[in-house]
DNA sequence: CTGATAAATTGCTTTACGTCA
DNA sequence: CATGACGTAAAGCAATTTATC
């Protein structure tokens, strides 16, 4: 067996289970993901760390889980039983745990911290209690409410002091964390669409207003509907030069006098311009 | 029993980083 | 040495499922 290989499956055979462990960095999560979906027994390798037969191997019946882990690196004095007892508590507490991924292996690891017999028999309470769905309780809430407020990220570091503090295991802190940016994105959502909506009924009103000012401007004199630019003197207009771009009006008397020919019809050139037209202004 | 809600899962994307030609 | 292609890990998100109240 290639050291790769063996680095990156184990298997612990016994009680009727086949567990896999993947080392860290060896593969990617979805990777793991992929690999856990799939019941093909060719990617099981037979540790030769833990010195299993074949014939063992090829007993076991079910694969309980697939995980990562550097607690369990070749060359360590991994025992069967250490795993075993690991993919035993996954086993009877869901099937769901069936298919979870290198975090419940992390967590499955860090629960090793205790004795075995304690551990044991914890873990049987885990099964039936823990291992369900879990309702957080409101003072787990409240400092989880308290941290998001402060980041509504984690750092890994975060996440675990965090997840020390409220008893829970840092994949669910991070699930909680996730939820909750999940949560205030649909609420904002909601206030934006609330407020478009506001909105657009005031846009609403505010077109019948104005179709109701057209058709009462529409029934009253010629004069008050003709529009507006046609009824002010031409000569208020403001108009540009085409040569030099200079704005004013012929009656405009802020203007140079003599800036407009006296001419419009003939050009809108003004009168440096009319009168020469390369010349410069 | 049913619906609402929250915990958990799954599949995907993005980003950063290391390796190699 | 610089650079781009490629693979991998990690993190986050959207959508969905599942358990609980």
């Amino acid at each position: 067996m290639e050291s790769g290989d063996a680095c990156n499956t184990m298997l612990a055979l016994g009680l009727g289970f086949r567990y896999e462990l993947l080392s860290s960095g060896q593969r990617s999560e979805n990777q793991h993901r992929t690999l856990r979906d799939r019941d093909d027994d060719e990617r099981l390798l037979p540790s030769l760390s833990l010195g299993l037969s074949e014939a063992a191997y090829q007993s076991a019946s079910k694969i309980v889980g697939i995980g990562m882990t550097d607690k369990y690196a070749p060359g360590e004095p991994t025992t069967l039983i250490d795993l075993t007892r690991e993919a035993s508590s996954h086993l009877n507490c869901s099937s769901t745990m069936k298919r979870s991924g290198e975090r419940d292996l992390q967590e499955a690891a860090e629960l090793e911290k205790k004795s075995m017999m304690m551990m044991i028999s914890d873990e049987d309470e885990d099964c039936s209690t823990a291992r369900k769905k879990l309702r957080l309780s409101k003072e787990q809430i409240s400092i989880l409410e308290g941290s998001f407020k402060a980041h509504s990220t984690l750092n890994p570091e975060q996440k675990e002091d965090l997840a020390r503090q409220l008893s829970l295991r840092p994949r669910q802190v991070e699930v909680w964390f996730q939820n909750r940016r999940a949560r205030i994105k649909l609420k904002q959502i909601e206030v934006d669409c609330e407020s478009l909506k506001r909105r657009c009924e005031a846009l609403r009103e505010e077109n019948r207003r104005l179709q109701e000012e057209v058709q009462e401007l529409k029934s009253q004199t010629p004069a008050a509907t003709m529009p507006l630019l046609m009824q002010i003197p031409s000569t208020t207009l403001p108009v540009m030069c085409p040569s030099c771009e200079r704005i004013g009006t012929r009656s405009d008397d802020r203007l140079p006098t003599r800036f407009f020919s006296s001419s419009v019809t003939k050009s809108r050139l003004c009168d440096i311009h009319f009168s020469n037209p390369s010349a410069a202004c």
